[in-house]
DNA sequence: GCAAAAGTGTTTACAGTACACCCATGG
DNA sequence: CCATGGGTGTACTGTAAACACTTTTGC
């Protein structure tokens, strides 16, 4: 016999993306308590009857991450009736993006092993419930937002190089961009602070380093130009 | 004392658009059962059991509205703790979209009245729940869609004029196209049969008639070209 | 001095935009 | 014959895309 909760809950879960060796991955955890231990799965847990669905997901993450301020967003609902094996349980799923450099993430009590998995692998990789349809569903939200929001430079630390930011671009979109014309696009927006600050220990040439002003962005946005790469 | 199903609930709620005397229109209703008995509102209930989310809109649409067989997509789910007065009920929003010509809303039990109103009206009426905030949230996300999929079709009957059409994404969009330029886009995009029949009882020119052509739009997405307005 | 990535402009092609007149019908 | 919306083409403009070489550092 079922939980009374079950009758129908709610809970939520998190993909977490983070930029990490010049790849991007997201958060994994084997689940150390059940429903589906030992499985590996996205964070995620049952929402607080008392708890508005947005801070249930910060919740959530910090609870099995130790992460606080996060950037998150709300995605989608699944709610296939028999996507939990302990009964009727809908889920909405967030993906949330980090800085991995500034905010190592924590083991946690509940939690038997936590990982950072290349992105690509995961996609490949059969995850419990239906969080292979989440992730999915994800990583397409994230490679159409990241082109009209300036959602990019969380996954980066506050200062960084035009390269990197590349990169990052060039891995959320699959698909190789050009140099001068991202530069150019990029530093024409206008939403980049130049530092007077170069990489350091390098076997090349060292890169500025930029900023992202989010306060020029604002301006931006009143102005009606938006952000747009 | 609440119900004991709203430990912790889930409703749908729909945004029906209408394309209805070179208008664009949503379906509102004057509650005839509790809660907010009386409010207008959108159409919405609670969520079975077991019965998946998708299915349930469509369920409600049907029971409140009589109308089957309609397009419909999820658009977000809200989840503030006191949005709804008996308890804690999340609601997941879903935009409709019908052919108001050919599919007459009936009347139906437990609705008090039913009615169209115009999309500008709607947005200025003091809705029941956060009725207000989820039909915000629906004429957004169908901006947006409307741009990048060929979901304006399910708003026309299935022979239509070029500026029958034009008027429809001029409203969705708010805001004026040139003829020639929208002509010139949208049949250079090949999804449109031309049909060798004419208006008729016009007091002027009788435009021809086209219809939206799904099979060649599934030849332009898997050649990689997509709709794009 | 060599390897490795940083940094920098110009040209070309295509898509978006602006714009004005004749046509077919009903009344 | 007049009013009404239908239908059509061209020139211009601005943004996207392609492309190669010099610079600075560590080793």
């Amino acid at each position: 016999m079922q939980n009374e909760i079950f009758k129908s809950a709610f809970s939520v879960d998190c993909v977490l993306f983070g930029f990490d060796e010049g790849e991007l991955k997201i958060l994994l955890i084997k689940r150390g308590q059940p429903p589906m231990k030992g499985s590996l799965a996205l964070p995620g847990e049952l929402v607080f009857p008392e708890e508005d669905l947005d801070d249930a997901a910060h919740r959530v993450l910090e609870q099995l991450t130790g992460l606080t301020d996060i950037y998150m967003e709300q995605v989608y609902t699944f709610g296939k009736v028999d996507r939990h094996p302990d009964g009727r349980v809908i889920t909405i799923a967030y993906y949330a993006l980090v800085n991995t450099k500034d905010h190592p993430v924590k083991e946690m009590p509940g939690v038997e092993e936590i990982r950072w998995a290349p992105l690509k692998d995961a996609l490949k990789t059969k995850l419990g419930f239906d969080h292979n349809d989440i992730l999915e569903a994800c990583a397409e939200k994230l490679k159409r937002r990241v082109r009209t929001a300036p959602i990019g430079f969380e996954l980066l630390p506050e200062k960084f190089t035009l390269s990197e930011l590349q990169t990052l671009y060039e891995l959320i979109l699959d698909k190789e961009l050009d140099k001068r014309n991202f530069r150019k696009k990029i530093l024409g927006m206008g939403v980049l602070n130049v530092l007077n600050e170069k990489q350091k220990g390098v076997a090349h040439r060292p890169a500025n380093l930029y900023s992202f002003d989010i306060e020029r962005y604002k301006r931006l946005v009143i102005d009606g130009s938006g952000f747009e790469l």
